[in-house]
RNA sequence: GCUGGGGUUGCCGAGUGGUAAGGCGACAGCCUGCUAAGCUGUUGGGCUUUGCCCGCGUGGGUUCAAAUCCCACCCCCAGCGCCA
């Protein structure tokens, strides 16, 4: 609550202690619904795998490696420079780019009809004829084709859409056409080209990175594999570098990622644009993975691949120097870091099941229903709460007064109340709290049977009497206002979170419905309020 | 790319030619006294609402009638192959 600064300091001047203490006052905040763990500040999050790119690319910085951008859509051409005879098998791995071409339209006789039938009037043909032939020569876009066609009509934009589609089905049926443009396979495709404009003008030693989006069209993607993934690939020009550059930045690289240890093992599969015996697998050792569950629980995983650029290669590009090429896989290193095993998870958890919300956030979603309008019918809320607590176990029949006071100008008295013989003023459940365990919402007492979910979950700080005295002075407000002379609520069995004045969300109640979860809040409860006024 | 299994309503899940079973969840009513679901009913969407239309991955087709049969396609899962 905003409060006046110069008359708390006069208040504080006169009798310091005083002041101080109503100091608590100006923080009350009534409305439970603000209260934590419903009031919650929250944050955003980063995808694990921008987060090891992020990590990746200061990492390269820091080495004194420049960012570039290379290519993405390359020419299949440069697959066939890059790797000479094993370029048919490259680029059986490649998606080639296709589009949908522009089609000749004629405008006959038949069509012309067809279009005055649903125009209702003549048109020049003409002009139509025009739009079409613009279209074809690519001076109107596909994007305003319908726009065009409408106003040399005089018709409006959804008629020309119906004309397009009923008179002119040639659009309708376009297939797409290939044409020689490849997505890039790996980072190296672009390098070449990137090279071939740099590798002549900068000075010595060059050394570039990118970690960036490469295509592959995999047969299927798996738990290892997916059609995009993201490469993190560095280049060093020199005159003299070697494989000893490869190992020198693999280590300097991948130390920055908590790897320790390096081997260095010569691949037998050699890429045609590497030199002979220098394409080498880095394996690196990470403590986090031993004893993990993961095929590298000894430590020990494959991580990146160098080489140097063979001559005959780089000579399709006139670049003559040679040049170190090293390079890993952004989601493989982000599986490591973060403990996956899946890539797909890791990248489309939205896709694989992977969605989570927290015991927290399923807390955070649960509010109070109906609350008080004024300070008075907290009070009385309160009041309810401290008598039903006090007195739960006397023996019935009893009545209990909570509150006596002014509400809206009128004496109002409120009675926490059990008629029926033979019986307590609180059932046992009275009291239960609302918690949030392992994606279950449940309302127990705090008795060594639940303790587990009282230590393990999310309190929620919400008692079955709180929610419930909530609604019962909401209601008392209602009857005071309304005029009338008496009113009382009562809660037998709880038998849900509305039975006790709480809801939560749709949403997480479907969440948790799909996880398997539930929602377990009941319990004899047996209370009753009754208010009567002037 | 091959083989096999799948895609059904908020969720799970049955349904092999006759107009979407059952469960969960939700809503309503009933019942209530020591707590881990008692009973009954309702529960896809739209509309000009005593009725009509649309809904079972998508688009076609066969049929008096299609979730079901046929054709094409998309996607998911498992395995095999491929993986510079």
């Amino acid at each position: 609550m905003k409060f006046d600064a110069r008359k708390f300091k006069e208040l504080a001047e006169k009798d310091f202690e005083k002041a101080w203490l109503s100091g608590k006052e100006l923080l009350k905040r009534e409305n439970p619904n603000l209260i934590y763990p419903r009031l919650g500040y929250v944050y955003g999050e980063e995808h694990p795998v921008f987060k090891t790119i992020e990590m990746l690319r200061k990492a390269y910085v820091s080495m004194g490696f420049k960012e570039v951008v290379n290519p993405i859509i390359v020419e299949d051409v440069h697959v066939k420079k890059q790797f000479g005879k094993e370029a048919l098998a490259v680029l059986d791995r490649c998606f080639y780019l296709a589009s949908l071409p522009k089609p000749n339209v004629g405008i006959s006789a038949d069509r012309v009809a067809k279009i005055k039938e649903l125009i209702g009037k003549d048109f020049d043909e003409e002009s139509l004829r025009s739009v079409f032939h613009l279209y074809k020569k690519g001076k109107i876009d596909g994007d305003d084709l319908s726009y065009e066609i409408a106003r040399v009509l005089g018709v409006d934009d959804l008629v020309a859409i119906r004309i397009l589609d009923e008179v002119f089905p040639e659009f309708r049926d376009l297939k797409p056409e290939s044409s020689r443009l490849t997505l890039r396979s790996h980072m190296t495709t672009g390098w070449f080209i990137t090279l071939s404009e740099l590798a002549d003008k900068l000075p010595l030693p060059i050394k570039l990175f990118s970690v960036d989006r490469c295509f592959r069209k995999e047969q299927g993607e798996d738990a290892t594999r997916l059609y995009s993934y993201f490469s993190a690939s560095c280049v060093v020009v020199n005159e003299d570098v070697t494989v000893d550059d490869g190992k020198a930045v693999a280590e300097a690289l991948l130390k920055q990622f908590g790897f320790e240890k390096f081997k260095f093992r010569l691949d037998e599969k050699r890429s045609k644009y590497y030199v002979p015996s220098t394409q080498t697998e880095v394996y690196a050792f990470h403590p986090k993975l031993v004893g993990s569950k993961t095929k590298y629980s000894d430590g020990w995983v494959e991580i990146a691949t160098f080489g140097v650029y063979s001559p005959t290669a780089l000579a399709e590009y006139d670049i003559d120097y040679p040049v170190m090429n090293l390079g890993l896989g952004v989601e493989r290193l982000a599986m490591i870091l973060f403990g996956y095993e899946d890539i797909r998870k890791l990248v489309y958890p939205q896709f694989y099941g992977e969605v989570r919300v927290s015991d927290l956030e399923i807390a955070r979603a649960i509010k109070v229903k109906e609350v008080p309008t004024t300070e008075v019918g907290y009070e009385i809320a309160k009041k309810i709460v401290e008598v039903a607590v006090k007195n739960a176990d006397a023996k019935s029949p009893c009545s209990f007064l909570a509150f006596k006071g002014k509400l809206f100008g009128k004496e109002v008295e409120v009675f926490v109340e059990e008629t029926e013989e033979d019986s307590n003023l609180c059932g046992p459940a009275f009291a239960n709290e609302i918690v949030v365990y392992n994606g279950s919402v449940y309302g127990v007492p705090r008795t060594e049977e639940f303790k587990k979910i009282f230590e393990e979950g999310v309190e929620c700080g919400i008692r079955y009497i709180d929610a419930f005295a909530f609604l019962a002075a909401k209601k008392i407000e209602e009857m005071t206002f309304k005029g009338e002379k008496s009113s009382s609520v009562r809660v037998r069995n709880v038998e849900g979170l509305s039975s006790i004045n709480l809801q939560i969300q749709d949403n997480v109640r479907r969440y948790i419905v799909w996880k398997g979860g539930k929602i377990d809040v009941r319990g004899p409860m047996f209370v009753k309020v009754r208010a009567k006024s002037e």
